[in-house]
DNA sequence: GCGACAG
DNA sequence: ATCTTGTCGC
């Protein structure tokens, strides 16, 4: 239903409308639902991938998980993900019984050359609040924070706060929280945090693992 | 021109 | 994201 551009110039030029808008602010309360999302590709390679590679894209949230299966739109290219994982991470998302609170997904928000990485842009698609969670930022730029759990840093682009550096567990490295749709940095943060026993957000895990072990089973259809 | 660059 | 062995630590 909903309109994922196929072509690089429409969606920089969604981007940039994405980007400019103000959606009302969704706050993180404790008893929120978090959610996630995540995909996965086939086997065979190094490298950005092609058009039309095998994925499957799992959603999770509480005692829920789904997963379909579906193509890549594009090669990977940083800025322009939602070309590649848009179509099928929203199918995974709406194959859910009852969406979640809020939704974590793979990407930047607000940490995007145009203001809308692919985790600001799938909450606008689903209308769903959304918290961005990578293993590195794309633009903005932060010292990391000190190791210990909870502990976080700030994320800026051109000034801006869109982000946090997290520590989520001691010992490891940290994430990247990042505003998206309808959430700040210090959202995004507690989002995370709340559903953090490993390093990643459980139902990030459990998505993961999902995606994975669908990819993994023998009838593929 | 060269390197960097979410997943 | 995916390709991959061993290795260090609790």
């Amino acid at each position: 239903m909903s309109a994922w551009p196929h072509a690089r110039v429409e969606l920089i030029e969604e981007q940039q409308r994405l980007g400019a808008l103000e959606p009302p602010a969704w706050r993180f309360r404790r008893g929120a639902r978090v959610g996630a999302v995540f995909v996965c590709f086939a086997r065979g390679g190094t490298g950005p991938g092609n058009t039309g590679d095998a994925a499957w894209a799992a959603a999770s949230v509480g005692d829920e998980a789904v997963v379909v299966p579906g193509r890549a739109g594009a090669p990977y290219e940083a800025g322009l993900l939602a070309l590649r994982e848009g179509t099928v991470l929203e199918a995974a998302v709406r194959a859910l019984t009852q969406p979640p609170d809020v939704l974590l997904v793979d990407g930047t928000g607000r940490d995007h050359p145009r203001r809308a990485g692919l985790a600001l842009h799938l909450g606008g698609v689903l209308d769903l609040p959304t918290v961005g969670v990578t293993h590195r930022p794309l633009a903005a730029e932060g010292e990391w924070p000190a190791d210990e759990r909870g502990a976080r840093s700030p994320l800026l682009l051109a000034g801006e706060l869109v982000g946090y550096w997290l520590r989520t567990r001691a010992g490891t490295r940290p994430l990247a929280a990042h505003a998206a749709w309808r959430t700040d940095a210090g959202t995004a943060a507690e989002a995370v945090l709340s559903t953090c026993r490993a390093r990643t957000p459980e139902p990030l895990r459990e998505a993961r693992r999902r995606a994975r072990e669908a990819r993994a089973a023998p009838v593929r259809r």
